[in-house]
DNA sequence: CGACGCGTTGAGTAGCCTCAACGACAGTGG
DNA sequence: CCACTGTCGTTGAGGCTACTCAACGCGTCG
């Protein structure tokens, strides 16, 4: 079950989605894809104020991270694909700062945190990137913090939908405009700053106007175009500029 | 004018809250530190679309950087210290994301992208600090997005002005409850998702309260715990947990 | 002195929230 | 196989927060 060269995993795809890897580069990573596991839907990975000393690549599966406020209000902050790392973000912190769990099955490799000291000193190209998908990460937080600061109900709903298909065409090129959407709609509420009630309102009034349809848990996208142009979306995804990487060392 | 060892630049001064340097270490950031350049109040120092291709190191001053919506609503998405590498989030873009402008006189060192590669070749040590460091902006940027997502106006500004504090106080650990406040209602208005007229309201109502105190350019902080409490403020400076890092090389 | 930026205050409005009820559906246990 | 239960989404009524628009005072700067 341990991740060899020739199986790509999830992480090592989406690495190479921007940067072709060596052979030994691959091999750094895949260090951290060892002993996968698998976590049934609805399970608590992480909680919230727990040590923070290890992180999960996402193999398969679809996760949320969240905070809570003391009155029990939720902010979501996060979806967690395959391919990403999640735990990244409590990296500098002794306990983790927020909750995550799967929304559906999923299979997760756990590593420690000094797993990363191999890639540091191993490759600084690898170094490099790894940077650049964490400054990508960041440049969409302050994309949803233009959502959430100055964005109404519609827009903010389009602009997540949005920004879920981008991320999953990284890893499925091929996607077309259809796609599974395992969140309620109290989920996407809390990831967008309303409440069910306003969701659902948006989501019925963007299906009736002809611009998206649901069906299951699915959606699809019938106006990306018009979708676009509302809600000023920017992919960040697939524009990595590597001019200023390292060498292959 | 080039800083020397001996002259600790802002950004050395700001890792060393987390870590203390080797001179080579320290030699490594001082690259970074070169050729300050003088910039007045108000100017527009990076518009949004130019070429990506350096960043800078706040030696003294404050800056804002923010994004506009085609419509004029402008997001504020972070304010810019003496220590702060900005540009940073613009690392994996070929095109700048944002305008950054002064919002005082400022100096500031430009540097290339590709400056970054010394670091990451010649110490796994300062570039897990450095990593670090994004981190906590991330951190940061999701603590914000919890703001923004679910709390109301008088939380939002008690919030910015608590993490701005904070944010002094890594520079200047002897800070006590007064500090400078270079925004206008207005720059804090789009920090926080709100409008010039709300954030008056809401300061009038914390000065009413005697929760704070304002004049000219400053904010007196009176009852810090309360704002902590109201804000649900959680300080994510100097928490730094340093236990995975590598050896020194 | 006039022009402008900034902060304050008031009146009226709109968008989203709260509360609530209901139907559809899946999972569970008898 | 079928009631029972809980989750999820939808819809309606009413309320509240923050918004828009506007006027005005103050200070700064040309």
């Amino acid at each position: 079950m341990v991740p060899t060269e020739s199986v790509k995993s999830a992480l090592i795809q989406k690495v190479e989605h921007y940067l072709q890897l060596t052979a030994q580069e691959r091999n750094l990573l895949s260090q951290l894809e060892t002993s996968p596991r698998q976590y049934s839907r609805n399970t608590e990975v992480v909680s919230s104020g727990s040590p923070a000393d290890q992180l999960f690549v996402v193999q398969s599966g679809w996760l949320i991270s969240y905070t809570l406020l003391p009155d029990g209000r939720r902010q979501v902050l996060q979806i967690h694909f395959p391919g990403d790392i999640c735990g990244l973000s409590d990296l500098p912190f002794a306990q983790t700062t927020h909750e995550v769990k799967t929304l559906t099955d999923c299979t997760l490799s756990a590593f420690p945190r000094d797993a990363l000291d191999p890639i540091f000193r191993g490759s600084a190209r690898l170094t490099a990137v790894m940077f650049s998908m964490v400054m990508i990460d960041q440049a969409i937080y302050m994309d949803r913090l233009r959502v959430m600061g100055r964005m109404n109900a519609r827009e903010r709903v389009i602009h997540f939908l949005l920004s879920t298909l981008s991320r999953l065409r990284v890893l499925s090129p091929g996607l077309g405009t259809v796609f599974d959407f395992p969140l309620t709609q109290t989920d996407l509420a809390d990831a967008v700053g309303l409440t069910n009630v306003s969701v659902s309102n948006a989501l019925g009034m963007l299906q009736e106007k002809g611009v998206l349809k649901r069906s299951g848990g699915r959606i699809h996208v019938l106006n990306e175009a018009y979708m676009r142009e509302t809600a000023n979306f920017i992919d960040r995804y697939g524009e990595l500029d590597i001019s200023w990487f390292p060498e292959r060392a």
